[in-house]
DNA sequence: ACATAATGGTTGACATAGCAACTAATATTA
DNA sequence: TAATATTAGTTGCTATGTCAACCATTATGT
């Protein structure tokens, strides 16, 4: 449970030279994660997209969308769709920036950090065990090196 | 740009808890490796589902669509659209087994074969870069850690 | 000023994600 | 052996991903 030891490995799982493939790799280990925030999330009827635009607003409100989408790893059509339900759902307010009306800019109610504040103990808590299971310096390592993927010049 | 209240707001510059956020860690570092990859799937107009699972089959041939569906990091119900119009494009065949008629064998086709043929020197070249930009050990840590998270028990 | 380009966002079309309900075939159990 | 459960896959529904075309607004070049 401390070594990545092949010989522990599961036989059954074995995906060959695809499980050195960094997308892949990539992929598996976010469904993994997402298993437990996806089941947190259900109980607000919220998807994760959503959960990250709220997380994102509640970082730093009253963002324009473009800036939005950027943080939240979302495409802008994406966006313009789900914050459209959202504001429906009282989750989020837009208005029309007056200085350049090309812009929106993007507020969160407080019904929307009531919702934030709901799961902010669960989801501390998911974190918490994947932190111990896994390790804290070697989540921390994780981050690091995800972080400094992301800026490559590729 | 000015805010009214900078102290209600954590940081001007962008994502700050969130850039250490595991989830959206994994989704950034992915969405920037998958940018040349889809530049290059797009010359055969296929997606990059159909390409992973395009890999997986030409690793073990002969598979049923639950183990494909696990190897390529699938829904089961989005694998069975995609595989209909794999099949409709002559890139597999699917056939079900006798001795178990539930099951499904999905086999790749001398064309699949041959799209992935097609699109391996670029495929490499651009891991080859990943690799030189990123550096080898790096990379190797980050699939290793990436495959231990993907294994611990959440 | 005028035409043109660039920007921010929206919409359309189609493929995929994700959940639930469903069918068909096989396994299990009383 | 009949009833039930389990498994493999499918289908329906709605939300999101992705690309392209588009609109309105603002910036830029001549």
């Amino acid at each position: 449970m401390d070594k990545p030891d092949p010989s522990s490995v599961p036989v059954s799982s074995n995906f060959g030279a695809t499980s050195r493939s960094l997308p892949i790799a990539l992929l598996r280990a976010r469904e993994r994660i997402m298993v437990p925030i996806r089941e947190m999330l259900q109980q607000s009827g919220i998807s994760e997209q959503q959960w990250r635009i709220l997380r994102v607003l509640d970082e730093a409100d009253g963002m324009e969308q473009t800036a939005i989408a950027h943080a939240a790893c979302l495409q802008l059509p994406s966006l313009t769709r789900i914050l459209k339900s959202m504001e429906a759902d009282g989750l989020v307010a837009r208005k029309t920036d007056e200085a350049d009306r090309r812009r929106t800019v993007v507020t969160i109610t407080a019904e929307g950090r009531s919702l934030i504040a709901r799961h902010r103990a669960r989801n501390a808590e998911i974190f918490a065990t994947i932190e111990a299971e896994f390790g804290r310096e070697k989540l921390d390592l994780l981050l690091d090196l995800l972080d400094e993927l992301q800026q490559t010049r590729i």
